[in-house]
DNA sequence: GCCTAGCACTCAGGCGCCCAGAGTGCTAAC
DNA sequence: GTTAGCACTCTGGGCGCCTGAGTGCTAGGC
């Protein structure tokens, strides 16, 4: 089976430079491919089929003395090739027995969400190399249950405890409350307010409440409002990072100026955001300039969406050079999804 | 008031160099003193004074035809002169009143130790162009309160309110427990363990409790075992870090294979624990060499702790180069932790 | 006795030059 | 359609030169 657009001869030819120049890095020779892959011709023969594949975009030559190097496009080719279902060309697709026993024990067993998001990057980024991120948990989740506990007179903790993710925030008390009234609170906003979720609490949800508890209203509000901001983009998605200076490892980033706008993204929320979000479905990858921030277009980003009780709610993925071992790449990433699926469900 | 073993002239001189590099990196000239400082006296004295000093081993010259670079040896003796309370020469110590104004209310009204964390080192990174790092905070922490909230069947979330820290932890059940199970183990591990440092917490206490509820003996257990986790390393102290990318801005750390050790440092957390801890009692500089970790002598490290509640508890600081503007900086981060020191007082 | 002007000396870094080596494209033969 | 051969192009490294910056030293001045 065939790309479309190429023979059997040049898909042979741009997947052999593809394989050496994400291995050494450097301009591929016609006469190198000769050597080391078995193409059965001559390099006159390779530097036509060179040359056809540099006219259609796939291909690009430094200046005229050089090797080529493969252009965006031809990552995306080859990427379209894995994703359809072929092995990867002389680059083993599937991580071996022992690789996925490893990643397993590493992933399991983490009792919080956060140490779970923690363990991953950390993982991926020690197995790729590449700096590694995931987003947190989010998605319309819906109430489980709210706790208040007394910290002191003047202030309460709200537990907001919905599906896979719980989270503190503190209230401010406007007069002391006692043990016992918190607790009533905290029942009567549960029983209100489970299955929902924080979108569909309304200020008239906030005024019914309240009107059951007069002498605690200022409270419940208080939560509500709590509740409200919780929902707010401040507190929502938020982001683990690993590894950030191994892309100073990568021979394309040795030049400083190349590298720190890519560091600088890493460091900033709302770029993280676009990189990485909406979750995608299975795994996904962005080549180059198919990145929507420009600061990413010399960076390649796999991710993946992982799970929990089915539900996709985040994503965790590296971000690379777009010379990058696409196959061994993705197969990781989306096995590393799979593991913190399973170990989120299974921890709250 | 001089520095020992330097005449005035010679102090004066040092500062100058020091000044004068900071602000534009390069070796500086006894011409360029001469012009841009009122020192009185001709370049040629100045030569000679740069001359000693460089003898002394305060100025180090890259080679015979360039001007002085101080060493770390100088920036200590000019650290511990503003230490001793002396005014910066030529360079304002203190923070405009706006200034302080700007970081006071940065920091204000974070309800949530981690969002004050986050935003004290969002505030350093952004004033001071340095990565900035801060610990959460950590100390030997009196247990104030204990919680269980049901999960599910099999699990229930266990909060931990200590003085000026919460945390949440996942406690498995052995066999379902009810919700009034749940808080009747709250109230009795919080009567018996309230006061308590985690690590006074003995077996021998464990089993006391649980002799009181003989039929929950193994939520006990379990929760006095997810307790002394949490006192382990680690769960304990954790950091924050924002702006490593700035470090790529400084001209010392153009050539990546001088960043990457610091970038990398900066990623793992033993090194943060060595650099910054244990917290000083004011702020405390590390100069170059200084540092107990390699990785990190070509940076000077400016760190202050932050108190709750009058008792030391965790550090905030920047990394940046030797060449640094010190006096700024220390009152930068004098007063970012102040400022901290006040936010998180206030809000658990 | 300290300061300064003048001067000789040193050295890094930029520029131009050359050359080797790598790799191509083309052409002619198979 | 493939291949061998060859001329051509271009980069990058090595080398030498030279300029400019900055010093150290010395001799003279206040």
């Amino acid at each position: 089976m065939l790309a479309r657009e190429l023979d059997a001869r040049k898909q042979q030819i741009l997947w052999a430079v593809i394989q050496e120049y994400v291995a050494r890095a450097e301009p591929v020779a016609s006469e190198a491919l000769c050597q080391r892959y078995g193409l059965g011709v001559s390099a006159a023969t390779i530097r036509n089929g060179m040359h056809a594949l540099t006219e259609m975009g796939y291909l690009y030559q430094p200046h005229t003395s050089a090797g080529r190097v493969p252009t965006d496009r031809a990552y995306r080719l080859y990427v379209d090739w894995l994703m359809a279902g072929h092995p990867a060309a002389g680059v083993e697709q599937r991580l071996s027995a022992a690789e996925r026993e490893r990643i397993r024990r590493r992933m399991q067993s983490k009792d919080h969400p956060e140490d779970a998001l923690a363990e991953a990057v950390q993982t991926l980024a020690s197995l790729t190399d590449y700096p590694s991120v995931a987003s947190t948990p989010d998605g319309p989740r819906r109430l489980q249950r709210l706790h208040l506990v007394p910290l002191s007179d003047q202030r309460a903790l709200l537990l907001v405890v919905a599906e896979g993710a719980v989270e503190q925030r503190v209230v401010r008390l406007q007069r002391p409350a006692t043990e016992d009234d918190l607790r009533q609170v905290s029942q009567l906003l549960t029983r209100a307010l489970a299955g929902l979720s924080v979108s569909e609490i309304t200020d008239g949800v906030a005024e019914r409440i309240a009107a059951a508890v007069p002498d605690q209203a200022d409270l419940v509000k208080a939560v509500v409002a709590q509740l409200r901001r919780y929902g707010g983009l401040r507190t929502g998605v938020r982001f683990f990072v690993e590894g950030v200076s191994n892309i100073l490892k990568q021979p394309e980033f040795q030049d400083v100026r190349r590298a720190r706008p890519v560091l600088a993204a890493l460091d900033r929320e709302e770029v993280l955001r676009d990189v990485l979000l909406p979750a995608p479905t299975d795994v996904h990858v962005r080549i180059g300039r198919e990145n929507p921030v420009g600061e990413m277009w010399s960076c390649s980003v796999v991710a993946a969406a992982y799970r929990v009780r089915g539900r996709t709610v985040g994503v965790v993925g590296v971000v690379g050079p777009t010379r990058m071992p696409y196959a061994r790449t993705i197969a990781l990433v989306r096995y590393l999804a799979q593991a913190l699926s399973h170990s989120l469900s299974y921890a709250v």
